[in-house]
DNA sequence: TGCCTGTGGTAGCACTGTTCACATGGACGA
DNA sequence: TCGTCCATGTGAACAGTGCTACCACAGGCA
């Protein structure tokens, strides 16, 4: 109906795929993963409803840029998150994850869509895999440190993914009451969570 | 295109609601949630697209029935996974939510998105709270044995709950090899899960 | 200068969820 | 037995979607 499009300096738009991957990344963050339409996409770039295809196979490739965007981001809050907490790496790993999906609900809703499938491009791949190999890094100094008990690392780093996953999903699905979100999500990886050895010395003040 | 309904027998169904959700499961085996559309199920059930909208406010409401059918389904599945295993009940609760995931992963995809959201109907969030309340009884039963860690129930159930959904929803979303996939389950139970003491000694022959 | 190619516009297809006026026929009172 | 009522099903229609042609523009190259 009233697709009156931004304005916009000339035909040509110049960068028009990072723009597409800005608009979504916010239609995102503002309204959740359903709602991002391209059509809802372009009209926030100023361009036509066809423009996009120009530059993203369909709607699923430019959800992968999106993705690119926010893993590089993630990866970020990641180091910040474990360059800030004294505690073992590993719990600030796993309090990072879950930090940012209560932060970021929907992106979280997207990733989850196509970060775990089987079909990433390889961009994506690189990032996940650099992600996966801080992580192992982080069980293996821990297990050395004494921090961590010992066991195959893939399996520690497996479970506590799976541990640090669900709270998040469960985070971000409403299960949890989000005021208290961070708290019990504290709770339950000092308490149960991440192979962490005396966790309970790690119980906020 | 080819909106051939199958025959039936008069004008009216006798039992519409229960054939559109029985199809709609049948649906979201085969295809998955996604390709559950109103349409389609109408065109299995062979009755025209307005016709569900009679039964069903809306695409979400049929999705709820849906659910509703396979939360009993998956109450029996436990019942039988908890009194067929011979190990503590939170380890066959845990292994038994995995395995279910693992055999109906459309299922897990289409509770993933509804039973932990906020605003269910009565009679589902009825079956929940029994699921809930038969967790917590295991995990009281556990520690008053010694199978379990102390601590409160809430969190210790928490942390069950949320590495076991982890789990499921990386091996549904094909993060984990479905061939090894319950195997690797049942280590990280074993290893890190659970809060179960001496968890160890129910590692697989 | 003039064409070529990459980029954007427009129109249109098939599909979706949902609504609404209309058709039907089983149930129930006369 | 008949007539009426009304829950239930029909079919057309609407707006919105992803996606694909075909056409128009404009900047870079000869």
């Amino acid at each position: 109906m009233d697709d009156k499009p931004v304005e916009r300096a000339g035909y040509h738009h110049g960068s028009l795929p990072d723009a597409l991957t800005a608009a979504a990344l916010e239609l995102l963050d503002e309204r959740g993963l359903e709602q991002v339409t391209v059509r809802e996409v372009a009209r926030r770039t100023g361009v036509s409803p066809g423009a996009p295809f120009r530059h993203f196979a369909d709607r699923q490739a430019l959800l992968t840029a999106v993705v690119g965007r926010i893993l590089a981001d993630f990866e970020q809050w990641q180091l910040a998150a474990v360059a800030e907490d004294e505690g073992p790496a590993m719990r600030a790993f796993g309090l990072g994850f879950v930090r940012y999906a209560i932060r970021h609900p929907h992106r979280f809703e997207l990733i989850r869509s196509k970060v775990f499938g089987s079909r990433q491009p390889t961009e994506l791949r690189q990032r996940l895999s650099g992600i996966e190999q801080a992580l192992t890094g982080i069980i293996v100094a821990g297990q050395q440190a004494g921090e961590l008990r010992a066991g195959d690392p893939a399996v520690v780093g497996l479970a506590g993914q799976a541990l640090v996953y669900g709270l998040s999903q469960m985070i971000v699905d409403g299960y949890l009451p989000p005021e208290q979100a961070e708290q019990l999500a504290e709770q339950v990886l000092d308490t149960c969570g991440l192979g962490i050895v005396n966790s309970a010395d790690f119980q906020g003040p």
